[in-house]
DNA sequence: GGTCTCACG
DNA sequence: GACGTACGTGAGACCT
């Protein structure tokens, strides 16, 4: 099992399994878009040249993604479309079609005769006829081979091909690894294929300079074009539309989105330049392949097809995995071919595949070593301490590293050179925890304790940097055997540095962005939900494709990644926040924390009583019987039938039932809504704390581990997953039952320190307001010195009321203030709400300015920057919806305040070690909640390291403000907080 | 798998 | 002039 995800939110699959599985009937017919491929192989791949000097990348991209279709596809029939050079059909009614087309780049212009050599040296027929676009030929070819009842798949991303899926016509995209159905293009465009053209003719194209009508993107095209049915009955229509700018447009502009429905309409009426029966497979001439091939320098293709033809003569599958037998590790051997080691594995991949064949033919440029003995992994140590990196990967049973098993470890010390060292594993097909005397012997491993004396001294060899994604994970693993990983760099931290909040972290997702390549997905190795199995029952040669890619694909992202952090700027956030964070935090998560079982199952015995009083007198109350929990059937109930009000609904057209419009009800009157609201309360405890916080705890270690993900938020912040141990009740006397379950050891105290009013405090300072600086150095009551201030009356005069509305406005303006927002949380008029604001703004005129500025520099750089330079990405600043933009523009407030904070308890943490150590404490730092630090201290040491700690925290920034960090300890979380 | 609700900072 | 709203998280239950 991999944790490469753990640490993010989960990456998105995007390939589905047994997606394109070819009909193989040998009656489909593949028509490939070579025009747009040439592109974006171009764009996908780095920059590669023949020995003449001649780029080549994009027909090596384009020569792997045919030898991959042919392989897969068999004895189908492939033909390859072009554009034509020419203007086109298109130019005659609208000059302008495409006229804001750059040249193409010099390097592409070499290779598109070379992509039509290739064509022919795959002996593939080329179609392309002048005056017509490729994409024009391939409709034409789809209508035809249709008719005559054949299969047609397009190989093609553009999404201009998307209006031709049908029943009977399917599309492919290579380089994601990903077949087109409906369903993909309703994703894209929010319509049937047959409806693409009229969405395209009211949003436009600015790349292919299709107008389209102004202010109309694909959105609000999807959503007329579903309301009216076409192009011609919505602006037959348009003026019934609601919106007046909206409908102004589409009348102003309507022969505009004709012509720009024409533009996108494809023909499938061209001339078909070869007759349709001449595209049927032919068999390759296979000399003349290598010696193209061989021509471009491409020497691994070249091997992998000479290996084909002494197998059978022919392209085909069943090539087995080149390094899944044992080879002696003989370095050289394994160094891949230089012409094309620089190219992603299997960037031009085919179709996905069973795992057996994911072998030769899309992983050309690799060698994977499986190792099984000492000396082999002893070869493997030396040559990462000549090249002084080594990506390690670990294997385990479970994903919680703190009592996980582990199974296996992979390591890469080159692009493409990596080695998979298996040392749990069983036979395959073994029965989990059964005794089976025939069962099938395990195989040959390294016994674990004898690889990890030998790993020992590379792992903790200052000279050699060790790589992982999510290192964390890992490292917890090898400090559970005696290792202490160092030095460490992390794939994903620097990614999170280097992007955050612009995209996931996760490898998967990052191998696809950078590397255009998908690994191999955790779930073709392991299976999913009840057949899963652990890693450990995986067999060899599987493991190995897996978990050495895992290594190599690790260690390719770094090598990309890593030299971006000087290039801008983010050494010193990645240095001295986010990468030494990786020991204190896998610690911290090994530690676990101590539960007190009794009390929870004893809670939850007390609720499990008290939720079924509360149940029978809503049922009561509402004259039946039905689910609480279920907000669909609570809100027919309270508002259909016991007509309390008349509920407001939801987008989904739902009733809301929240805490808010239950309170609004209970106010009134409504014993009903009241009851619920106590029903959910305890629901909530019982099932999210007492009944699971019991399973969570670990058998292993008797504590409950949860992991930190490092790599999650948007700001800089950690969260806490499996289980969530930052959401643990504390506001309400029931809720404190729970926190009264995590306890100290025997012996022991639980000590927690936060910073008190740290954002506030980070407000005054970044926004340089003076009134507010003033009031933190003196100590002030900050709520009831901004009430003085906004509101002009004195301290002495201050009522609890005018506090809270302080309060309320100090934390607004944490999150990126708004009247609304106000109004809703203190319960009064937005007119009021918005006067509130104003008076603060102009008391405290800095923060308005500085309010101002942020939002500036987020539109224009995109993101905005925390006060220790951390970056945080924000792609809806530039969104042409009013509500979201302004969405983006509070979280571009709220993201350096948070992020800030973020950053300044990540300095504590990292320091905290070295400080506890050198007052001699062996407090351990158990739990971190945005703003507060748990620790579990021996009682003799509790009132010492309370001070310690407190120094460090509110010592971790030197700023105009003081930090101040507040100390409290006892027998429980309740008590210490 | 999406939606709603609610626990925390 | 319309939009949909306080920022950041994760988990469980329901329902399709």
């Amino acid at each position: 099992m991999t944790a490469s995800d753990a640490g993010t939110t989960a990456a998105t699959e995007t390939t589905a399994v047994g997606a394109a599985a070819p009909t193989g009937d040998g009656s489909g017919l593949y028509l490939v878009d070579g025009s747009g491929f040439i592109f974006r192989a171009f764009h996908a791949l780095p920059m590669l040249t023949r020995p003449d000097g001649t780029p080549v990348n994009a027909v090596l991209g384009f020569s792997n993604m045919l030898l991959k279709l042919l392989a897969d596809i068999k004895a189908e029939a492939v033909a390859v479309v072009f554009d034509s050079k020419r203007l086109n059909f298109r130019n005659e009614f609208y000059p302008d079609y495409k006229a804001h087309r750059p040249e193409p780049p010099e390097e592409l212009k070499p290779q598109f005769a070379l992509i039509r050599e290739a064509t022919e040296a795959f002996c593939l027929p080329c179609l392309e006829l002048e005056g017509y676009e490729a994409d024009d030929l391939i409709a034409t070819y789809a209508r035809l081979a249709q008719e005559a009842g054949r299969e047609v798949t397009i190989v093609s991303s553009d999404k201009d091909l998307m209006q031709l899926v049908r029943p009977g016509v399917g599309m492919f995209d290579p380089m994601k690894n990903k077949t087109i159905g409906p369903d993909e293009v309703f994703e894209k465009f929010g319509v049937a294929p047959d409806k693409v053209v009229d969405v395209q003719a009211l949003a436009g194209d600015s790349v292919d300079n299709v107008p389209g009508v102004p202010g109309i993107g694909v959105k609000t095209a999807a959503q007329l074009i579903t309301e009216y049915g076409d192009l011609e009955s919505l602006l037959a229509n348009a003026g019934k539309i609601k919106q007046p700018a909206r409908r102004q447009k589409l009348i102003d502009f309507a022969d505009q989105a004709r012509v720009s429905r024409r533009l996108v309409l494809l023909d499938d009426n061209a001339p078909p330049p070869k007759p349709l029966d001449e595209l049927r497979v032919r068999e390759p001439d296979h000399q003349k392949l290598i010696d193209f091939l061989r021509a471009q320098g491409f020497r691994s293709i070249v091997t992998r097809v000479e290996m084909e033809m002494q197998k059978d003569g022919r392209l085909a599958d069943g090539a087995t995995f080149p390094a899944a037998a044992p080879s002696a590790s003989s370095a050289a051997a394994a160094t891949p071919a230089a012409a094309d080691a620089a190219v992603p594995p299997s960037a031009a991949a085919g179709p996905e595949e069973r795992p057996a064949r994911r072998t030769v033919l899309t992983v050309p440029e690799v060698r994977y070593e499986l190792v099984q003995d000492a000396d082999a992994l002893r070869a493997w140590v030396d040559r990462a301490r000549e090249t002084g990196v080594l990506a390690v990967d670990t294997e385990t049973d479970s994903l919680t590293p703190a009592t996980a098993t582990l199974v296996g470890v992979s390591l890469s010390t080159a692009p493409g050179l990596a080695c998979y060292i298996p040392l749990a594993h069983v036979a395959p097909g073994t029965v989990a925890g059964q005794l089976d005397f025939d069962a099938p012997p395990p195989p040959v491993q390294i016994p674990t304790s004898e690889a990890m004396a030998i790993l020992k001294d590379v792992l903790e060899d200052p000279s050699v940097l060790k790589i992982g994604h999510n290192f964390k994970f890992d490292h917890q693993l090898f400090a559970r055997n005696g290792i202490r990983v160092a030095p460490v760099d992390d794939s994903m931290l620097i990614s999170y540095v280097l992007e955050g909040g612009a995209h996931g972290h996760g490898m998967d997702e990052l191998a696809e962005l950078h590397l255009a390549y998908t690994p191999i997905p955790f779930k073709e190795v392991c299976g999913t939900g009840k057949a899963q199995i652990t890693f450990d029952r995986v067999p060899l040669d599987k493991a190995l494709a897996y978990a050495a890619e895992d290594a190599d694909v690790t260690l390719r992202l770094w090598t990309l990644l890593k030299p971006r952090l000087v290039d801008e700027r983010l050494v010193t956030v990645y240095e001295t926040l986010d990468r030494p964070l990786i020991p204190v935090v896998a610690d911290m998560e090994r530690a676990g924390v101590h539960i007190d079982r009794q009390a929870l199952a004893g809670l939850s015995q007390d609720l499990s009583v008290r939720l079924a009083e509360i149940e029978k007198d809503v049922h009561a109350l509402a004259g039946q019987s039905f689910n609480i929990g279920s907000p669909k059937q609570l809100g027919e109930i309270l508002f259909d039938g016991l007509k309390l009000g008349t509920g407001k609904k939801g987008k989904t057209g739902a009733y809301s039932t929240d805490s808010s419009v239950l309170e609004e009800l209970a106010e009134q009157g409504h014993t009903i809504a009241q009851r619920v609201l106590d029903w959910r309360q305890l629901a909530k405890l019982k099932s999210t704390y007492t009944d699971a916080l019991q399973e969570k705890i670990s058998p292993v270690t008797g504590r409950v581990h949860t992991a930190f993900a490092l790599a999650a938020t948007n700001t800089g912040r950690l969260s806490s997953t499996d289980p969530n141990l930052q959401n643990i009740p504390v506001r309400t006397e029931e809720g404190k039952k729970i926190r009264r379950a995590f306890i100290a050891s025997p012996g022991h105290k639980l000590l927690s320190v936060d910073y008190s009013q740290i954002e506030l405090r980070l407000v005054a300072e970044m926004a340089n307001i003076q009134a507010l600086k003033d009031a933190f150095r003196d100590g002030l009551d900050i709520h009831a010195a901004t009430a003085a201030q906004v509101f002009g009356i004195p301290l002495e005069q201050m009522t609890p009321d005018i506090r809270r509305k302080a309060k309320a406005i100090n934390f607004g303006i944490i999150y990126g203030i708004s009247g609304f927002g106000l109004s809703r949380q203190l319960g009064i008029a937005p007119g009021e709400a918005n006067a509130f604001i104003k008076a603060y703004l102009e008391r405290f005129h800095e923060l308005k300015v500085w309010m101002e500025s942020i939002k500036t520099f987020a539109r224009q750089h995109g993101h905005v920057v925390t006060l220790f330079g951390r970056r945080c990405y924000m792609p809806g600043i530039q969104d042409k919806n009013a509500a979201r933009r302004a969405f983006a523009e509070r979280q571009a407030i709220n993201a350096p305040i948070q992020g800030t904070a973020a950053d300044i308890m990540k300095r504590a943490m990292n320091r905290m070690p070295a400080a506890l150590a050198a007052a001699g404490s062996s407090a351990r730092m158990l739990l971190q909640v945005h703003d507060e630090l748990l620790f579990e201290v021996p009682e003799a040491e509790a009132e010492d390291t309370a001070r310690i700690v407190r120094g460090v925290m509110e010592g971790a920034a030197q700023l105009g403000v003081p930090l101040v960090a507040e100390a409290g300890i006892g027998d429980n979380w309740e008590e210490a907080h």
